[in-house]
DNA sequence: ATTTTTTCGCAACTGTGTTGCATTAATTAT
DNA sequence: ATAATTAATGCAACACAGTTGCGAAAAAAT
């Protein structure tokens, strides 16, 4: 029945400033390579789990089937989150960005209730363009 | 310089049956689960591999990262394809379907160039609900 | 029937992500 | 400040989707 505290360590101060300051959505490899051996590869995926719940960073399947994570920017904690802005892969780069502003509509056929959404689209991005 | 022939086998003819009559998007597991052994797991994503790049199917990422395949249905041949539709997976029953009219509109920032898209999203399907 | 070309099965491998457990570090209580 | 408590970490091991190399088998072409 206890609530979880959470805690504040490096390997997690760490892994937000790389989230941070690299501004779009990053694999678990992508930010190991960055944090030069900061803490191991497992430490990665559980401080982005934490994260994740802590309501921090929000996640994303790429096309290759990869899981990104990103600083959440656009959603509103108060008023429950939003995560169905588009992402959108550079073919070029590589990169993982997301466009909090662009967010589809679209109308489901009779029946269907949904949930979660992930919009995911790929091509150039400007700075490739 | 040649073209590699198409060829008919009996793993090919098997596989398309299964995704033809199950109407869904399959993964890998989830066919070899219904073939009941009739071939390799290998050569279910060889087969898988040859009738993506012949255009019977098309693929989609799941939001657990899983790929799965489907027959191409809503989709002009002749006038290139469009997989730009919805693919919907259900919390309840697992299975993923592609919602062949539900195409999302969205007007995306300047610069950037759209070349492929994959709008998955999950809920509870008509069957569950 | 023989040759050619594609497909298949098997084994081995890659890479992402997960789990158990003993150790370490952060927070809280004394 | 010290001890007790609780959460985070590292390591090894595992699970599992997906891939690759290669020799054997099966299609299609001759
Ligand atoms: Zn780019
Ligand atoms: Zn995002
Ligand atoms: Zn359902
Ligand atoms: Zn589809």
């Amino acid at each position: 029945m206890k609530e979880k505290q959470v805690r504040s360590t490096a390997a997690k101060q760490h892994i937000r400033e790389i989230l941070e300051q690299s501004g779009t959505a990053l694999s678990q490899p992508e930010i190991q390579e960055q944090s030069e051996g900061v803490c191991d590869r497992v430490t990665v995926y559980r401080v982005l789990d934490r994260l994740l719940q802590e309501g921090e960073v929000h996640k994303t399947i790429g096309l290759d089937g990869m899981t990104r994570y990103a600083i959440c920017k656009a959603c509103d904690h108060d008023h429950g989150h939003q995560h169905d802005h588009v992402h959108f892969s550079c073919e070029v780069c590589g990169e993982v960005t997301c466009l909090d502003k662009v967010i589809p509509e679209l109308k489901l056929p009779r029946g269907y209730r949904l949930k979660e959404a992930s919009y995911m689209i790929s091509g150039v991005c400007p700075t490739c363009n």
